[in-house]
DNA sequence: ACCGTATATATGAATATCCGTATATTGTGC
DNA sequence: GCACAATATACGGATATTCATATATACGGT
């Protein structure tokens, strides 16, 4: 069953830190994800590749970097249920510090990080 | 983190099919659960034990029956989630088969079902 | 071609999840 | 108290998930 499948990829924080990140700032790449959750860079690289082969984020290769963002084909219940949930989400922990990581990072890419 | 943890209970097939049932039926007992999804009764009352010890469910004891509901006091965004799966999954399959086992079932006791 | 950076994947171990069977608990009616 | 129905839990076993380390791949610059 799809639903259940859809819910099991938000079930690891990492994951989720992770979406909720692409979701407030547009597109990431992975080095960016890696500073601003504070995790290494196999652990990102592997559940940002499950959340592309659950469709639920697509990727984009630019150079040495490759940068991730929220599917935008994304079923509109599963984007509801992403909306309802960075919106509670955004203004607590460990939410709040990931995003403070992320803009306090010295030499991130100059991709478009468009909301 | 208490996000990751409630879709962790949602990413269940036997859990998620409880849910959709409950937030229709507005609150069933053990007994229904398992003659609408077609599971023994240990799985059904296990799985709704991980769902009261999470918060998501509530459960009333009437006589050798215990009832079920979608906890009144779900935290906004919780209840959003729930309720744009459930719309979203209301017309597919298995929850259309599951509402028409529980239609059918004969001798249902007769307890509050209100939606 | 070589080196450094960014990203992905393979591997094996630790842990968690889910299951069916068996059994315990709780309540009802006699 | 006894028999029965509804529900809950204990127990192992099977499978899935997650992890860190190590290694592989891809790209840019020289």
């Amino acid at each position: 069953m799809q639903y259940s499948q859809f819910f099991q990829l938000l079930s690891d924080d990492t994951r989720l830190r992770s979406l909720v990140l692409l979701q407030q700032e547009g597109e990431l790449c992975v080095c960016e994800l890696v500073h601003a959750l504070g995790v290494i860079q196999p652990k990102a690289s592997r559940h940002l590749a499950a959340l592309r082969d659950g469709g639920v984020v697509t990727d984009r290769r630019s150079g040495q970097w490759v940068y991730y963002r929220i599917d935008i084909d994304l079923p509109t219940w599963a984007r509801q249920v992403i909306d309802a949930t960075v919106g509670e989400a955004a203004s607590r922990e460990p939410f709040v510090n990931d995003r403070a990581e992320l803009a306090e990072m010295p030499g991130r890419p100059g991709a478009a990080r468009c909301a």
